[in-house]
DNA sequence: TCTGGGGTCCTAGGACCC
DNA sequence: TCTGGGGTCCTAGGACCC
């Protein structure tokens, strides 16, 4: 068996666990760049305002109603999402981290030793609760796909009180017939307009197909698994997560920049920032990496017809996790395809083929690699301590920094030329010391 | 004026190898 | 007319997820 626990609006919940007067009133978050809804409060969502919209879209309807409206504060996110899986993963023998406010719980022959499924997961949430102010659903059945199902039957359905436990035959019926085909976990929007135009509209249709339908239908052999998990034979077993952290096999860090640039420097300044915090990021997981891609959009709402975006790859000599390394050659791939008399409005680096770090895989027949240098190692130690101590981004490569001011007479705009809005932003009250609250 | 930022897995097709 | 049968690696692209 496995439960599946999942935060009720994550981004919302965790600003009303330190502002309880927005309980009960409509409450958005909005994306990086203050650009889409990423997360609505029951109440909004009531109000009609959907999940991606654009904020210039559904401003008149913000404003009649008056939602309450943040900007994204991943620090805090982060450190309530560490808080939640801590617990979670104390509370539970086997623990699948999947994504900031999910996580798998393995409960294989459990049912032996906690009586009822159903009241260890009704304690669950009541802890979760208590320690952190986030309220979730939990789903149980037996496989993952199910598990989803059934968390999505206990989010919509208040007589259940947030807890759904399919271990029956009967219960799984249930619940299959209720949910319409579109919300089952790995049917997204194509594949739903097929499968509707085909007669099935739910989760208990689409549990009634062939094999060979949902290969020919819905990608092959993914599609095949997704129909046996309804079914109730697993196919997807729990990844636990080590050390309560998600292990990654690409990392990448891209951004809308806060307006559209067409300097080459301060496009330049944006990628080294950027390769910067992917290096961080793969150092903090114990990788180095083989792959870089950088990629520079222009305007896809524009006039232009596509492709908007130019990007290339390359394949590393030896992999490293240096922010020295990776912030020259991703400015050496950016030189290659800046083209100049364009405007780019985003750019990104992608890190890929990992290997851990200082024991690098090697291939027969070919040279061992050149060692890391000990220095350059102890030098990305130091500055990921310093960053840790002193803030993200306290010391950085000078690359990344804002190109000089320009000469006097040039209007300069102000700031970083890349940094996004963050009009709407709460403090980061939980994990820095400038922003920490003030009681008293 | 304004449109996110991450990830995963799978397939198909071409180059190349024996 | 007939024209092997495997492999691997790489890339591009599609579909999905949160």
């Amino acid at each position: 068996m496995f439960a599946l626990v999942d935060c009720n609006n994550f981004y919302v919940s965790c600003e009303r666990a330190f502002q309880p007067a927005l309980n009960g009133v409509p409450v958005v978050v909005l994306s990086n760049n203050d650009g889409c809804i990423v997360s609505r409060s029951a109440e909004a969502k009531a109000l009609g305002i959907k999940m991606g919209e654009p904020l210039f879209q559904v401003r008149p309807l913000i404003e009649q109603h008056r939602v309450k409206v943040f900007s994204s504060n991943y620090a805090l996110y982060g450190d309530m999402s560490s808080r939640v899986m801590n617990y979670l993963t104390e509370a539970a023998p086997e623990v699948e981290i999947y994504s900031a406010d999910e996580a798998f719980l393995g409960l294989h022959g459990m049912a032996r030793y906690l009586g009822s499924l159903e009241t260890y997961a009704r304690r669950i949430r009541a802890e979760v609760r208590q320690r952190t102010h986030i309220p979730t659903c939990v789903g149980i059945a037996p496989t993952k796909t199910l598990a989803k199902l059934a968390n999505r039957v206990a989010k919509k359905d208040p007589t259940l009180d947030g807890v759904l436990s399919l271990e029956t035959p009967e219960a799984r019926q249930w619940a299959l017939a209720k949910v319409p085909v579109q919300d089952v976990w790995g049917i997204g929007r194509q594949y739903a307009i097929k499968l509707h135009a085909q007669g099935i509209a739910t989760a208990a249709d689409l549990a009634r197909c062939s094999d060979a339908y949902a290969r020919k239908h819905l990608g092959g052999v993914v599609g095949a698994r997704l129909v046996r998990e309804l079914q109730g034979f697993p196919c997807h077993n729990l990844a636990p997560s080590e050390d309560g952290a998600l292990s990654r096999q690409s990392i990448a860090c891209t951004r809308t920049f806060g307006r559209p640039l067409n300097e080459l420097a301060d496009i330049c300044g944006a990628v080294a920032a950027f390769a910067s915090r992917a290096a961080e990021k793969l150092r903090r997981q114990g990788s180095v990496a083989h792959v870089l891609t950088v990629f520079i959009s222009q305007n896809r709402f524009g006039p232009a017809p596509p492709p908007h975006t130019r990007s290339a790859q390359l394949t590393l000599p030896t992999a490293t996790s240096s922010t020295l390394d990776l912030v020259s050659y991703a400015t050496a791939i950016l030189n290659r395809i800046w083209q100049p008399g364009q405007t780019y409005v985003k750019a990104g680096v992608i890190l890929d083929g990992f290997e851990a770090a200082g024991q690098p895989q090697l291939s027969l027949f070919e040279k061992a690699p050149e060692l890391t240098h000990p220095q350059a190692s102890a030098l990305m130690q130091r500055l990921d301590q310093l960053n840790a101590r002193f803030g993200r981004a306290a010391v950085q490569v000078a690359a990344a920094l804002p190109s000089q001011p320009k000469p006097r007479g040039t209007k300069a705009a102000p700031g970083v030329p890349w940094q996004g809005q963050q009009q709407h932003r709460t403090p980061a009250v939980t994990t820095s010391w400038d922003e920490l609250w003030e009681i008293g």
